[in-house]
DNA sequence: TATTTAATATACCTGATTGCTATGAAGCTC
DNA sequence: GAGCTTCATAGCAATCAGGTATATTAAATA
């Protein structure tokens, strides 16, 4: 026996309601509408679903029964039009981040979870990776957006870059390091010290090298090479080592007053850190909402560096 | 958002199925329906469900989240539709049957077990009562159906009644009891015992005072009262005392070999055990499914006692 | 790469159903 | 029994769901 799903419903509400009237306002639906879906019901099921003639109008047992199964199906609805709403809002979904593993660990872990103190019911799933990786991975719907370093995008690859922090490198050491002493800083001191090598294939890997480079040599002395950011980080605390970092990273740092950049110009990078994604994304709410929420943070960010930077200015 | 509620089951499907054509084939619909359901669903939505352009038809995140509260009600319908098909058949429901104690107590709770080893979901809600209460009872529709015994029943009390046994009570006594040692028996002997009274109310209690009426005396030599079924059998098991009981029931514990009845002839009411129902009772199939097997199992039980009364002949 | 094949989308039509308003019938309350 | 509330019925307009036929698209194959 096929039964209209939208007729349990009805029954349902009324059960509950206890009577026609209400169930049909709790539906939206005038009295004889409900009325007619009731009647119709029971001349199909061949069986009465109420007791007739009682007022406190009452149901039969299958009646009861099949409201209960109505009732399944009004919460399934209820759920489902909620969860439109959210997701409509960007308040329901899953977004997928790809990223550079500095970045990601420094800033954006950070930002995610503010994010979510606004959108506790998007989930974000993140992975790592670099632009060639990430690239892929948008082509192939494994990821919604990448937040990477990029330097030139070839136009009709179907992507959309977004700037967020323009590129701009610095040596970093701990607080404590011996250059940060130093009354006036040759740049070719630096290469008296050990270096971090950044992740191999990261961009701040070619960074390095052709600071290395302008600085008139072929290679520095790599000592440590492979960790993730905590790693280095540590190692950075722990000894009179130096790395290259971008300045934002860094600068995520500065409350740590641990580490920070010495005070020496190397050329920045001819690349910015921005926002990838697929040009036409279908649009996930959740997902605009992410990339909006990340950009604002960069935007905060930019301003504070602004700031930060003339407040030093000030000091000195 | 309102959503209809068989759009989501027929988008339920398809992501189950992995495909329209299959999903519609599952629904017993046609591929363009539901192709264009999709189509609308997407469109009142602003959101895709699919992934475009993907064979194995793949579905969005927020299509696999609807597809799951569809699901939901899809599984509601069917077991809706699954109820609808046991309750025609009697497979299903509630059955709310009250009758005398003794009689429950003795035939009816075997029958309802051997009942229900056909109709496993078919609940029995067992009451007691007596004559007037049971009229109530059905009248209130607190109860389905009755069995109890019965005179005369008014006409135009909405009530039907149908025969189960004729009226025929013995007196009870253990197999072992004098006075079934007696070459023959004078029945002014009985009073000599000690008695055992039917629940007060119940017909055999009237029953036993015209017995003693028509042995010339004014009353029985009452010891024991206020037991039910068992207490008197066993009371009755553990002494020489006397108590009138249907002659079904007494034939009901035969194989108990422990009670019997005397070779007296009593005279038999103007009663029979019968089913009490509603004549306008909607006409709720595991009720009649219950009913007709009562009268079964009683035409069953009415050979049997014929058969046996014939074999006892036959041994004498 | 061209061709075939399977699956999905679209167009169009018909009948059923839903929703409404208006109104009659039936219970409950006092 | 009067008045009030609630349910049932009738009639009507609009929508929608379902069907068949067909175009379009994507996958598979040569």
């Amino acid at each position: 026996m096929k039964l209209d799903e939208r007729h349990l419903i009805q029954l349902a509400a009324v059960v509950q309601a206890g009577g026609v009237t209400e169930g049909a306002a709790m539906l939206g639906l005038t009295q004889p509408a409900v009325s007619r879906t009731l009647a119709m019901l029971e001349k199909r099921l061949g069986e009465p679903l109420f007791v007739k003639g009682r007022r406190p109008l009452q149901p039969t047992p299958l009646g009861r029964a099949l409201a209960d199964h109505g009732q399944a199906m009004l919460v399934a609805a209820r759920k489902a039009s909620s969860l439109v709403d959210g997701f409509r809002h960007g308040r329901t979904g899953v977004v997928r981040v790809g990223g550079t593993p500095f970045f990601m660990d420094a800033l954006i872990s950070g930002m995610i979870a503010e994010f979510q103190n606004a959108a506790p019911d998007v989930r974000i799933e993140q992975s790592y990776g670099y632009l060639p990786d990430l690239r892929a991975a948008i082509d192939a719907d494994r990821i919604d957006l990448a937040i990477c370093p990029i330097d030139v995008l070839d136009e009709g690859s179907g992507m959309r870059f977004q700037e967020l922090l323009p590129g701009r490198n610095v040596v970093a050491c701990r607080v404590t390091h011996p250059l940060l002493l130093k009354r006036k800083l040759a740049p070719a001191e630096l290469l008296d010290y050990p270096w971090i090598a950044p992740p191999s294939g990261s961009p701040l890997f070619a960074d390095l090298h052709s600071l290395v480079l302008s600085l008139g040599a072929t290679e520095a002395k790599i000592r440590y090479s492979g960790g993730s950011l905590v790693s280095a980080i540590n190692y950075l605390k722990a000894s009179d080592a130096l790395t290259i970092l971008p300045h934002s990273v860094v600068f995520a740092y500065r409350n740590d007053k641990s580490i920070t950049a010495l005070p020496v110009n190397i050329p920045h990078p001819e690349r910015a850190l921005g926002l990838l994604r697929r040009t036409e994304e279908i649009r996930v709410p959740a997902v605009e909402a992410f990339c909006a929420h990340i950009r604002k943070s960069f935007e905060d960010l930019r301003h504070l560096i602004k700031r930060h930077e003339q407040a030093v200015i000030w000091s000195l």
